[in-house]
DNA sequence: AATAGTTATGCAAATGTTTTCATTAATTTT
DNA sequence: AAAATTAATGAAAACATTTGCATAACTATT
């Protein structure tokens, strides 16, 4: 028995139902439009011949894909992992069906993500961050798909965004070390070549901290991905040194998280010989022991509002889509930072 | 100045170049069958005209979608994060683009996800684990796209699966504590009602705990989501205890981690006071102070795998796909287990 | 009871591609 | 130079839907 290449469209259900086609696209697009008894023929029909619409067919038609593009440098770490959630359930709450890509903070390669992403015609397309390729940015203004940059807040930026400012995050973090009168800091952040929440943040704790005259030694800023083990690494030479810097400020806490380890392991104290202040709040730095104390961004209510945008933005058929919303970062003292002592 | 509605599909393309559409179609699937010279000018009309090939047009003509579902409990926690990334990685080096939903341990829901991607025509599909609803298995089996079931390994499953056999890993970490001398046990599980990993895992554990006659006191026996913070909270009160096992078998590495804060917090020496197991071996687990002893799955070769064989079983037009993959667990040594002492 | 208005349904056109078949042009063989 | 191949292109059908328009069958109004 030669399995029947399933012959289930739209016209054998309706067939099937004694209906024309028209009539069980409208049960299913329309309900209202049908009969009653019509449409519990056509729903028989359809749970009979086991009938399961072509989102496909529809969306040639200049209907909704039903599908919003989420593209992300990567999912592998908890950076995202919440907001990823967050979106997803808000979206398909709203009927849609995430598409997601990741490109590994490679610029070149999102803009190939994003092109693909609009062959499938997505309704709406989210992006982390505001650093785009020229291409990226060109593409999605030709083919005007309501887009939305997630992660950064910026007022005069070129598309809509919900996020945090990240310069002011910066500002906090540092500020805080400083009040706690370190004057010795080092720094450990990724590469901020095509990462624009990772620059800000930097440049504006860096200007903090030399308005604070603080020690900046070259030796102590260090460069590495956001990445447990590579952080853990690098701080064990770091803070194996006998002139090491009284606190670190860390790119995110998936760094701090390696720093607290590698303290942990040389043996010091965290915070009596180390302070350490990580970024994010993510989902496990407040259990961590010593508890991390760090800047908070609210990825799941980032991740909901951004996706609510989205769909709200895919109903109208206004014109331009323009939103900026401004998420407020917060210090989260726990137990990582403290006064720095005389050394 | 309105904006125009982007009337870019294929014949104005062709128009541009001045040659007919099927030109055109045939210059972007199969570029031998057309003249460099004609190419040339289909390539600057469409670069001219910012065209964008209308995947949903080609998935209604028969051909591939171009897209790969992939449907998974959560991607909130460090669980499958890996898995997604490799598997997202490896699908999309060969041109495919995920469609990813999350249905939060909800095998109801996870039906309606799946319903959902087929409607998007998913060239092929995978999913989580072996747990599934009868109406999930049913749809797949009606509509027959390739189908994969990660993490799981079972000689007799329903669908293709690639993974790993979770009763031998429930039995390598049992084994394993037992062989320390451990014999009062606690363990920490997530509700293993839909999750056929975390019930294969403890149901084998038990089993070889029982043989060894060790001390499964009703009280050790704990249940609690797959989250550090609730996990922490957990061991909390069962670490408070006078009469405290001497070891603990977590459900994931997760668990482990929120088990270990919660010794070191109660300043519990790990593991000369409680010897703590995870399964998983997720990023991280090794850098942590003290490095996690686990069981590793390797979700990375697994989702890499998962990812060849759906790609493959896509190419090939041959009636039924199935495979059966199984990776070895493999238990990682570190500093979290000891002998036990005498109590 | 005749007219107007409403409701439910069907017909057919339209959506943006791909592909089969046919046609023309270019090349090779005799 | 004629015949036979081969290569490049175009015309049109097919794919699974949705929707505007037309029609038929009711219901409400006078």
């Amino acid at each position: 028995m030669k399995k029947q290449k399933h012959k289930t469209d739209i016209v054998s259900v309706a067939n099937l139902a004694g209906v024309s086609a028209a009539t069980v696209s409208r049960a299913l697009n329309h309900p209202d439009l049908v009969q009653p008894a019509t449409r519990k023929k056509i729903d028989q029909a359809i749970r009979k011949s086991g009938y399961i619409r072509n989102r496909a067919a529809q969306t040639i038609h200049g209907r909704r894909s039903g599908t919003i593009g989420l593209v992300v440098p990567t999912v592998a770490y908890a950076i995202f992992a919440e907001l990823v959630q967050a979106f997803n359930d808000a979206v398909s709450e709203r009927g849609f069906t995430l598409l997601l890509a990741s490109h590994g903070y490679d610029l070149d390669t999102e803009y190939g993500l994003v092109r693909k992403l609009l062959e499938h015609r997505v309704d709406a397309l989210a992006l982390i961050g505001l650093d785009h390729s020229a291409d990226t940015y060109r593409v999605l203004r030709e083919q005007n798909v309501p887009t939305l940059a997630i992660w950064n807040f910026d007022a005069a930026s070129p598309v809509s965004c919900v996020g945090v400012n990240n310069a002011e995050i910066g500002n906090i973090a540092a500020d805080h070390l400083i009040m706690l009168g370190h004057r010795r800091i080092g720094t450990i952040f990724p590469s901020t070549g095509e990462n624009d929440r990772a620059r800000s943040r930097k440049s504006a704790a860096f200007e903090r901290f030399r308005a604070a005259q603080a020690d900046l030694d070259e030796i102590w800023q260090i460069q590495t991905p956001y990445s447990i083990a590579q952080a853990k690494d690098a701080c064990l030479d770091l803070l194996a040194r006998q002139d090491r810097p009284t606190a670190l400020l860390c790119g995110n806490d998936v760094i701090a998280q390696g720093a607290i380890y590698a303290a942990l392991k040389l043996g010091l104290s965290v915070p009596k010989d180390i302070s350490i202040i990580g970024i994010g709040d993510f989902a496990g730095s407040a259990e961590l022991e010593p508890a991390l104390t760090t800047v908070r961004i609210p990825a799941r209510r980032i991740g909901a509002i951004a996706a609510e945008h989205l769909a709200a933005a895919v109903d109208r058929t206004e014109e331009d889509f323009l939103v900026r919303t401004r998420f407020e970062a917060e210090l989260i003292m726990r137990a990582t930072t403290a006064v720095a002592r005389a050394k």
